[in-house]
DNA sequence: TACTCGTGGCT
DNA sequence: TAGCCAAGAGT
């Protein structure tokens, strides 16, 4: 441990803090749909989906998930395309092939049973540091930190520290933190209290101190510096990214969609043709979509004017999509999927296709 | 380490 | 409104 974090801790009321945030949370704790019971599946599974995304977001997602994939076994005997269906919208796709890869492997390594140990959890993809703590101190009552970014801002204010809650290292600072502070008679509410509290109280813009259980121990209120923690470098703004999309229909009202790489951006979802557009070019939008479809899918169509625009916007990219509808006229090669309107609820689409698609609606009842 | 990887809500 | 933010992990 650091020298300055030792110091800090000599003299804090560990056992006053304890008992006011414990006591807050047992008053005050939020009735979620994952804190019905320890099942560690359940917890793993709301975990995952908590990863950077918000609790109201992820409560219909997680009861849909859990009504489909009640158990270990379901989950691991379910076909992908189904599972990532179940995802569609939460974003951050990898998160569920790599929970579906790691159930698999519970089941077959640990005979399903989620193993309780660090060594073994944090062999399972898409399990980190964070995500190990979670399940071992909220499943098992295993007195291990949960270090995600509520606790950090929580640790950084009571504690007045001072790092950068963005640099990866300084995540050991509040690991480190937990060890000293977190109750053994009940790691579980212990990591779930301070995330709670971070999120109802010590929020990230005017904090409510004036109802913080523990505003007595906290040492950035008491010395009126609570706005100023956490410290929190800025990330770099998103790249935009010009691109041209076209919903392809045929006489039998057939879309033809396309299957995402397994890997990188939006990796196994569907999508509508599209390519990135060359600004400097001299052809037009519409004729590199054209020479584009030709060239990848061998595709000849009539394509429309403009249909309308669709904007999205990723953490680290903006995309700009110029959208287009078009009559195929030919049969296109294996890498383009012709469905029915029926067939399409069945895949999984990210949401900047979904938006795609309401717009060859909206043309598709103007006029076709 | 710094970058990739989604989405929607809030200020 | 433009940025900021949310129970992070993989590479």
């Amino acid at each position: 441990m650091k020298k300055e974090l030792q110091e800090k801790l000599v003299g804090f009321p560990i056992e006053e803090f304890r008992h006011n945030l414990l006591s807050w949370y047992k008053a005050e704790k939020r009735d979620l749909p994952w804190r019905m019971d320890q099942d560690p599946y359940k917890i793993w599974v709301s975990e995952i989906m908590l990863q950077q995304t918000r609790v109201d977001t992820v409560i219909p997602y997680f009861h849909n998930f859990i009504e489909k994939f009640p158990t270990i076994e379901a989950l691991a005997t379910a076909d992908e395309e189904d599972v990532l269906k179940a995802w569609e919208g939460l974003g951050y796709y990898s998160r569920v092939r790599n929970l579906h890869a790691a159930v698999k492997e519970v089941k077959e390594v640990y005979g399903g049973i989620v193993p309780n140990t660090p060594e073994e959890i944090s062999k399972l993809k898409g399990v980190g540091p964070y995500t190990r703590g979670a399940i071992l101190s909220i499943a098992y009552d295993i007195p291990e930190p949960a270090v995600d970014g509520n606790v950090m801002r929580v640790f950084s204010r009571i504690l007045s520290i001072w790092e950068d809650i963005a640099k990866p290292k300084s995540r050991k600072t509040f690991e480190d933190a937990t060890y000293e502070l977190i109750s053994k008679e009940d790691p579980s509410s212990f990591n779930q209290a301070v995330m709670e509290l971070g999120a109802l109280i010590c929020t990230p813009t005017s904090p409510s101190c004036l109802l913080c259980p523990v505003r007595e121990q906290c040492t950035a209120f008491e010395e009126g510096v609570q706005a100023e923690l956490p410290v929190k470098s800025k990330k770099k703004k998103p790249k935009p990214l010009q691109m041209a999309a076209v919903v392809l229909y045929d006489e039998q009202g057939k879309l033809y969609i396309h299957k995402r790489p397994s890997s990188g951006l939006l990796a196994n979802l569907w999508e509508y043709p599209n390519v990135e557009i060359d600004a400097d070019s001299e052809k037009t939008y519409r004729e590199q979509l054209n020479q584009f479809l030709l060239e990848e899918y061998t595709v000849e169509a009539d394509l429309s004017e403009l249909v309308g625009t669709v904007e999205h916007i990723f953490s680290h990219l903006i995309w700009n999509i110029s959208v287009f509808v078009g009559k195929i006229n030919n049969q296109p090669n294996k890498d383009l999927l012709p469905v029915t309107l029926e067939e399409l609820q069945k895949y999984a689409f990210p949401v900047s296709h979904q938006k795609i698609y309401r717009l060859y609606e909206a043309e598709g009842t103007a006029g076709r």
